[in-house]
DNA sequence: AAGTGGTCTAGACCACCAT
DNA sequence: TGGTGGTCTAGACCACTTA
């Protein structure tokens, strides 16, 4: 189960998905081990179990019951075309695809170099500065379910691959794995603003769906460590077939004192 | 600053928020002093600290850099008429639009008692039971860009409560509140999928908006600690006025082994 | 080299829920 | 009363950045 530079919680987080997916660490009923019996058997501190769990209830795989025990969110498991905890997580879109349909395909509409133009902003670019581009459509079950356009600073790509740039974005696994491979960056963070829009003529058309059929659009921009954007990406989910799933708790009160309406 | 019966990393947020806001915390860059100098001047461990700066880290406050320090996040305040960290907290709606606009309000369209009808599966109900319902509208600037309708079952209204539920439900100040007040149970959390969707006439007309104009639709069921269902709601914001802003960290990668793709 | 955030430990006490 | 998760401590070491 080991993985190498991996931190302790997070081999127990992917030790423990494992065995909630294969059935063999939760009770029938869902109950899992105590935070005591699982730091036993892991060898850990219970801090370190309770830093695994923490992160397993924010991306609602379990659900902690103060003196009753953890359980398995029964209610998270076996989905459709879903897309679950992505707002909190910045990886790559075809995983969570893939998770709930794992012949989920990517496909590379077109990938090129460009002028920044209306991005130029976001990245923190001039204008007429370069961009490497790339669109794609995710199919689920064969239907195109989402539309994506990532957009990368020429002036962080290495030198050796400026020139081929284009090509190596079409052969990335994401836009993730192009960053880190060839421009030696790693993604810190990113923000993301997600709106409600209409599919447009060439949406329409891409998603095969009806002029002016709702979707979910969102806008990303990443960033590395030192706070730098490093890619942009403008992403159109069908409104129809994809759904975000989110577990909320009254946790953090932040702003208003005290938990009113609804 | 202390408030009775919250924790320490919970008063610690509060008086950090505060001090942010007020800008008598950060540097003019925007770094916040260490973490060793935090627990120093709020006299706690540091631990705790790390506990407060990782939930506001999360709800996109703060930014964290290992081996530089942590800082405001800039990009996150100064905003429209946006959501922000909605999709973890799980509190009122009105709290959030007041974030961006203190002036925002909150208006009764229809409170009732009702047979439950459509969401008697999500609440785990009999389609014949009662529920008390209520919808909502709220105005930014006086123009309305959310529409908020709740179900709470009415078999959870205390029995004195029962007769005037559609009337104490109008005047409550929350979903969340009524059930604390008249139903003596706590939301421990809360299931939400959010999709895009078309104005029907109704929301149009409600809405002030074009007939098939884009809607975030954000439906939603909360859970008390045993696990039952306390209420549902369906939300419906503005796709042109209303944005749900994130930062996503790339902290749990859960279910693929790689990040990879975007 | 010095300072930062990231990880981890071993132990303590509390609030809550079951019995 | 015993077991659970929730909070908190004091200390240690590591990885990373900056100077």
């Amino acid at each position: 189960m080991v993985r190498r530079n991996a931190s302790l919680a997070q081999q127990i987080i992917l030790e423990m998905l494992s065995e909630i997916k294969s059935g063999t660490m939760a009770r029938d009923d869902g109950l899992l081990p105590s935070e005591t019996e699982l730091s036993r058997r892991f060898e850990v501190s219970r801090a370190t179990v309770r830093e695994a769990l923490s992160k397993l209830e924010m991306a609602g795989v379990i659900i902690r019951r103060q003196g009753v025990g953890t359980f398995v969110n029964s209610r998270s498991s076996g989905q459709r075309a879903a897309v679950r905890g992505w707002f909190d997580e910045a990886t790559a879109l075809i995983d969570f695809v893939r998770d709930s349909d794992s012949q989920a395909q990517a496909q590379v509409i077109e990938s090129r170099i460009r002028p920044a133009n209306e991005v130029a902003g976001c990245l923190e670019l001039e204008p007429a500065s370069s961009v490497v581009a790339i669109e794609k459509l995710f199919l689920s079950g064969g239907i195109p379910v989402i539309h994506c356009a990532n957009v990368i600073p020429l002036s962080l790509v290495e030198p050796g691959s400026v020139e081929k740039a284009a090509e190596l974005f079409r052969g990335a696994e994401s836009a993730y794995q192009f960053i880190a491979h060839y421009c030696h960056h790693r993604v810190h963070h990113q923000q993301s603003e997600t709106r409600a829009a209409l599919a447009d003529e060439k949406l329409a058309h891409l998603l095969q769906c009806q002029l002016g059929a709702p979707l979910l659009r969102v806008e990303e921009v990443a960033y590395n460590a030192e706070l730098r954007p490093v890619f942009y990406g403008l992403n159109h989910f069908r409104g129809d077939l994809v759904a975000f799933r989110q577990v909320r708790h009254p946790a953090l009160t932040i702003g208003p004192l005290a938990a009113t309406p609804g």
